[in-house]
DNA sequence: TTGTAAGCGTTATCAA
DNA sequence: TTGATAACGCTTACAA
């Protein structure tokens, strides 16, 4: 039996006998042969491989339970598939290391997280690999641009607006960082509701979707404006941190100051005050992104360059 | 020039006039480059990529901020290498992709973090490539076992010592699970410095390292023993877990209960009451595993097997 | 120090 | 449907 054939096999390919399938089949099981890696991507230009690249210091993007499950849909998908994930953390100047790899044709694909309008590395690797997004990409012009996202700005809408009708009217609101999408739009989400409302969106602090970072705004905010009663957080994570600072300074939430948040990931469900925040389905976003990525890997031509997903207001004890 | 030369030159071989080097090396910048990485590992029996194989549901995983340390520790380690890091989740009973892929020749060495008793499947990896354990593997038996721990007991001794120390007599502990060598030690400890005082070690309820099952843990404690006054918790965020349901239930900490927990993560700090605890280096921790691993690729023989690193307790507010 | 040439283990093309 | 045989892009003896 020819080498050839037995490639056919392992391949699957349809024009294989029977026969011949069950018998190098049988023999594969009893050597136990494992085709190697390198040899079939040298002949096929293929890798089966695929990363996953965060632009972000390793420990914020460990920290955030979003980020949990947004890898868990990604590692669900990918499951499925025969394809495996290269976990490149690569920092908004990545390496040289990071970008050789990238070159080196070691990767079908890639999903990026968490990327800032700062990442312009991104635009490079779009250009060699297929390339998916979770979030709204900065720049989002490109012809070989797709990403999987939500309407931040309706859900900040939702969010605001939930407070307005608590009968708040001093509400103040803790950001996300201004250089990057979900940061951008569920602050404008603020500011339309506001402005409809005929209210000043001045009570606002930027943060950077970490614990820490929110607290440190929370004072500030408090600072400025101690008669807050109402407050529109970017992130669960974030929120927690408000929730400390407030909790030190006396404030009694929802009775003193109400608070809407974002993600619905567990750390609103563990928050000292379970938190009232804006559902967004993580999880299924990573599916999706693996999915859109896979199905462009299949050489598929009708791939949607957007998917965006619902958002939905979950209402607990903060508001 | 021919290949072989140009082939020197990209690996860094030693003797290579420097004219030439000068000269291939402006070339391969003119024309950017970049070596075939499925070509170089056929030809060399080597691929440069390292595993890090989680043997856990990945919420967990990614949930606990001591693992987010770890690996940054690893990465820190790898991007000073040649090598990359391939992020292998594989539950306790391994798709069959998992397993193909560890077996194809496509890593050159792998990393474990939280594994337990019950994972049987990594013996078979350690026979193929070096494998190196975050933690004491539960088996330690092997030649080619290697592992960067601290010790567990000692910490859990000074830890439970330390709510002695503070005149607390009534101790409960709420443990790591039973079929994780982190889970067993740290309780081990627990237990031997309450034999040692001449106390009974039986207010004790297992726990998974999350703070959900933490918080069952904790009411089914205070159901049994509602006059606990001091509580050795395995890890961080357990505590916080353990926290929430203190506060809810109106005990005061440390006043009425006081806390020693395990791992001074960010989660220790971030508690509603800062946590006095027993640190362990885990950045180091994940530097040191990517460390010896390296050494062991290098083809390194006189490789310590084991690197136990220090503990020491942090006091806060908690004990 | 440099070049020649033989692999590395597959897939893919082309005949048979 | 099957089998030769040529790639795939690099490393590495071995010669020169």
């Amino acid at each position: 039996m020819s080498r050839a054939t037995v490639s056919r096999v392992v391949n699957g390919s349809p024009k294989v006998s029977p026969e011949i399938v069950a018998v190098v089949t049988a023999a594969i099981e009893r050597l136990n042969y494992v085709p190697n890696r390198a040899a079939r991507s040298l002949a096929s230009r293929q890798t089966q491989a695929v990363a996953l690249i965060v632009p972000e210091d390793i420990t914020r993007f460990f920290g955030d339970p979003y980020f949990a499950a947004v890898v868990q849909g990604i590692t669900q998908r990918l499951d499925e598939s025969e394809y495996i994930l290269n976990l490149l953390v690569a920092s908004s100047d990545p390496t040289h290391k990071t970008m050789r790899y990238l070159r080196s044709g070691n990767l079908d694909g890639a999903l990026v997280v968490s990327h800032h309008t700062r990442d312009k590395f991104l635009a490079d690797v779009e250009a060699m690999i297929p390339l998916v997004f979770g979030g709204r990409p900065a720049n989002d012009t490109g012809p070989n641009t797709y990403y999987v996202d939500v309407d931040n700005i309706a859900g900040a809408e939702t969010g605001t607006q939930h407070l307005l009708d608590l009968g708040r009217t001093r509400l103040g609101s803790i950001t996300g960082p201004i250089d990057m999408p979900a940061g951008i739009d569920r602050f404008t989400g603020f500011q339309l509701t506001l402005a409809r409302a005929g209210l000043e969106a001045d009570a606002v602090e930027h943060a950077d979707f970490t614990a820490l970072s929110a607290a440190a705004a929370m004072r500030r905010l408090l600072e400025r404006r101690p008669d807050l009663d109402g407050l529109f957080v970017a992130s669960d994570l974030m929120a927690t941190g408000a929730l400390a600072v407030l909790r030190e300074q006396g404030y009694l939430v929802p009775d003193d100051i109400a608070i809407v948040a974002f993600d619905d990931s567990p750390a609103a469900i563990g928050a000292s005050v379970p938190l009232t925040t804006i559902s967004q389905p993580s999880a299924e976003m990573g599916f999706a992104m693996a999915d859109m990525l896979l199905r462009l890997l299949a050489g598929e031509t009708d791939v949607p360059h957007r998917n965006i997903m619902p958002t939905r207001l979950i209402q607990r004890d903060s508001a």
